[in-house]
RNA sequence: GCGGGCAUGGUGGAAUGGCAGACACGUUGGUCUUAGGAACCAAUGCUUACAGCGUGCAAGUUCGAGUCUUGUUGCCCGCACCA
């Protein structure tokens, strides 16, 4: 026997991967498809982290296995490109952004291969490839052109001191991340893109996919859907302020108002506000935080009452206060409330601060102590012809008084918001416009996609906050497509989300110049089977693809509603300490280390091994060696092969519960359980002191998706034949999975007492007449009352006594 | 703050409402060995051990609760320009 060599094993098998295209997809209508995704990575400069191989090598197991079962499985693999800190890296270090792209992924490339992913190299993508982003670009056309991007003012982050936009990560405690100036939010003009059009449907569809429930409702709240009403207040003014509310039915409890301090109601009442120099010092502290630290309920209100214009209250002409205050955003509904003091948490503690009356509106709580906001047991009181009905009733009286009087309506709200579509930097697709002075934004012709991004000096964001494209005239100045005039072109570029939003459609007919895929491969692959990826990705990535797809659909290109049938998530891989990777906490692990020490094998193993997949879990080198150990000990067993075409009986049915198991646990997710199944096999097997060539063969190809360089190794020197890859996967005998007899507990009151042995198929009658002989339970039940006899089948005996 | 989630031995974790701790790791003792970060064998939740106690804490439902319900504490993740 020879030594379990893993690294020339793992090399030699990747070879024959790679030269046989063992895992090339191609269509074929004769086999059922398969079409399992994983998220596909930003390749950064530090490499592959050991949190990567988790969901690859969960998919991977999953592909391998549907392979032998008889699926045409599509297993592809790309990189999601651009982004920031490549941008960064290469203002840094002078070098172009797509050179540092190239290096990165070509490192990644390697790393990913060392770990025998069974992906389809062939259809590797990368969303800064010109064929690529060509057709980002041209979805983005579509949608400009279908009226779904737009341009609007949005607040940024401004550096004071670098005069450059920041991402929200760059902003840290206030201040910019790189030279520590104070950052302002300020209004720009971005492209957007109208993800809102599709709330609704992002929403229902839900019920069609398989998703994992906290990812559904997570999706759910993201969307936000609330039904409530739009209520129109005069003011003194003039003007009317429409607000947006939840509770319309507590209207006559609304004691004052209060409108964002962005609302633009401000500048056109400038002149009549008679505090204006307060108001603006108080615009500009609000806009120097951020909407998460506005809304932060524990901190103290602050806000600030208009003088000189006052709300009126429709239901009752009562003249109110109006502040403003930044609590309320300008991002959702109206950017302006009405406030109940009485009954809603925010208001009544802005009302203690400033001493705002309260005027109670609904029975059933003590408003000296706090806010009462339960809708299903107060009754309305104070409240005018709503008086006595409750809630539910006075919010549909209400909402039909508004209508009568038009002085509200019905409205349906969502906190999703449209999405910020530009980005003033430069490794990004450009936006394919023109501004023109006449024509306004015109869609370059689809022609001359893709828009390549130009080659520029300098990648730094320029002073003005403009992209760095800007800079470049040759690129910038271009002919109006509509009139011919002289036009600009745009400089800013898209977020990397965009590339990310289709990636699946392009992995079915990745080299297609034609069109984004085929008619054909579209018909064939779609939609995802099945799509791993991490929660952090649930309300972002997620649902901007299901949005694109949606449009997709609407456009006729794609042929289905959804994307992906089914979703679920990997936790994290933390350090040996418990904690979050970070080099900073120098606790990571570098996975070439552990596929140079131990094998891709024992890597795989052990990522799958070391917890439930769907939480998180610390690394432990320990454990990578008892991996390893399981992997020597299968190794071993060739020394011990003796003649045999089937099962021995003492393992016939522990090979056939095994194959159960294995089989149903990978569908689960429960690698770590089906690990653990197979160890169990193995020690047993080593018990007997021998396995012969059927139980052998068996057990490498139900080991081989998880560990395939190794069974294949194993498979090939025993002589059983062809490799794993072109085998089927082992079946079981659900009657051979059960055993003749059980041992059962009998308890006494829920308390187990005794255990006993009895035949499997034993009748409830039996099984308790048998627990009862049993000297400790005769015992413990003489002289008591039976109240209750339980046989649960398999398990357990409960005699409850008194 | 809002939203999603988690809490079980020394450690990672198992457990359709039915015998808590499978399977590993670690530790201890032993065998073999010149040697051991090798292999094999045995033990291993805790305690005042013929028994009792144990799944963050407090209640509840049930013949029976790690699992269901309510409350509570602590921790983790996301929050729209990181990917």
């Amino acid at each position: 026997m020879n030594q379990y060599d893993f690294q020339t094993i793992e090399k030699k098998w990747q070879k024959i991967w790679d030269d046989r295209k063992t895992f090339h997809a191609e269509i074929d209508y004769s086999k059922p498809k398969f079409y399992p995704l994983v998220e596909f990575p930003y390749p950064s400069g530090q490499g592959l982290h050991v949190g990567h191989p988790r969901p690859y090598t969960a998919m991977d197991i999953i592909a391998r296995k549907r392979r032998l079962e008889g699926y045409n499985v599509l297993f592809p693999m790309g990189w999601d490109a651009f982004g920031l800190p490549t941008e960064n890296f290469a203002i840094k270090n002078h070098i172009h952004p797509a050179e540092v792209t190239r290096k990165n992924v070509a490192h990644f490339k390697e790393q990913l291969k060392s770990l025998g992913l069974s992906f389809d190299w062939d259809r590797e993508v990368n969303t800064t490839d010109p064929d690529y982003y060509k057709w980002t670009q041209w979805i983005f056309l579509q949608m400009f052109k279908a009226g779904l991007a737009y341009k609007s003012e949005m607040n940024v982050n401004w550096c004071t001191g670098c005069k450059c936009v920041l991402a929200n990560e760059e902003v840290v405690n206030g201040v910019c991340e790189r030279c520590g100036a104070p950052v302002i939010h300020k209004e720009k003009s971005q492209w957007m893109l109208k993800i809102t059009a599709y709330a609704q449907r992002l929403l229902d569809d839900l019920k069609d996919v398989n998703y994992l429930d906290r990812i559904k409702s997570a999706q759910a709240n993201w969307i936000g859907r609330s039904t409530g009403a739009e209520v129109d207040f005069s003011t003194t003014a003039g003007d009317t302020l429409t607000v947006y509310t939840t509770r319309p039915d507590t209207l006559f409890g609304a004691t004052y108002m209060v409108i964002s301090p962005e609302h633009p109601m401000i500048e056109k009442w400038s002149s009549i506000i008679q505090n204006m120099d307060e108001v603006k010092v108080y615009q500009a502290e609000a806009a120097k935080k951020s909407d998460f630290e506005r809304t932060e309920i524990n901190k103290e209100k602050t806000g600030v009452c208009l003088q000189g214009v006052k709300g009126i209250n429709p239901v009752n002409n009562e003249e109110i206060p109006i502040y403003i205050s930044d609590y309320v955003l300008t991002s959702y509904g109206t950017g302006a409330i009405m406030a109940v003091p009485a009954h809603d948490t925010r208001d009544w503690e802005f009302a203690k601060k400033f001493g705002i009356p309260m005027v109670e509106v609904v029975k059933g709580g003590d408003i000296e102590k706090e806010a009462f906001t339960d809708c299903a047991t107060g009754v309305m009181v104070n409240s005018g012809f709503m008086t006595g009905m409750t809630v539910d009733e006075a919010k549909e009286a209400i909402k039909d008084w508004l209508e009568k009087t038009g002085k509200g309506r019905r409205k349906v709200n969502f906190k999703l918001r449209d999405w910020v579509f530009a980005r003033q930097r430069y490794w990004g697709e450009p936006i394919p416009i023109v501004k023109c002075p006449k024509c306004g934004y015109v869609a370059i012709p689809e022609s001359e996609l893709p828009l390549r991004l130009p080659e520029v000096d300098s990648y730094t964001p320029t002073e003005d906050g403009e992209s760095p494209l800007s800079k470049i005239d040759s690129f910038v100045n271009t002919t109006c497509p509509k009139c011919g005039g002289p036009a600009k072109r745009e400089t800013d570029t898209m977020p990397q989300w965009a590339g990310s939003s289709w990636y699946f459609l392009r992995y079915t007919d990745p080299h297609n110049d034609k069109e984004l895929a085929s008619k054909e491969a579209l018909d064939y692959w779609l939609p995802v089977d099945w799509y791993n990826g991490g929660m952090e990705h649930t309300t972002l990535h997620l649902l901007y693809s299901r949005f694109w797809h949606k449009f997709l659909y609407d456009q006729g290109v794609v042929p289905c509603k959804e994307p992906y049938l089914k979703r679920t998530s990997h936790g994290m891989v933390l350090g040996e300490n418990g904690e979050k990777m970070s080099k900073s906490r120098g606790n990571v692990t570098n996975p070439d280390d552990i596929v140079r020490d131990y094998g891709a094998d024992t890597l795989r193993l052990y990522e799958m091994f070391m917890g439930d997949f769907q939480s998180a879990a610390p690394w432990s080198m320990n454990s990578v060696r008892g991996c390893k150990r399981f992997l020597d000990r299968i190794w071993r067993l060739q020394s011990c092969v003796i003649d045999g075409d089937s099962y021995r009986p003492e393992l016939e049915i522990s090979f056939n519960k095994t194959i159960r198991k294995v089989s149903e646990d990978v569908e689960t997710l429960k690698f770590n359980t089906a690990i653990a199944a197979m160890m169990s096999l193995l020690n047993e097997i080593e018990a007997t002191g021998s396995i012969n060539k059927k139980e052998y063969r068996d057990l490498l190809i139900l080991l081989n998706p998880f560990a395939p360089h190794i069974t294949e190794e194993l498979f090939e020197e025993m002589g059983f034949g062809s490799p794993i890859t072109s085998q089927s996967w082992v079946t079981y005998d659900p009657a051979k999975c059960v055993d003749a007899t059980v041992e059962i507990a009998v308890q006494i009151s829920g308390k187990v007492r005794a255990r006993i042995q009895v035949p499997a198929d034993i009748e409830a009658a039996d099984a308790i007449a048998l627990a009862k002989q049993d000297p400790k339970i005769a015992a413990a039940i003489e002289g008591k009352t039976i109240v209750k006899e339980l046989y649960v089948k398999g398990k357990l005996v409960n005699i409850v006594a008194k």
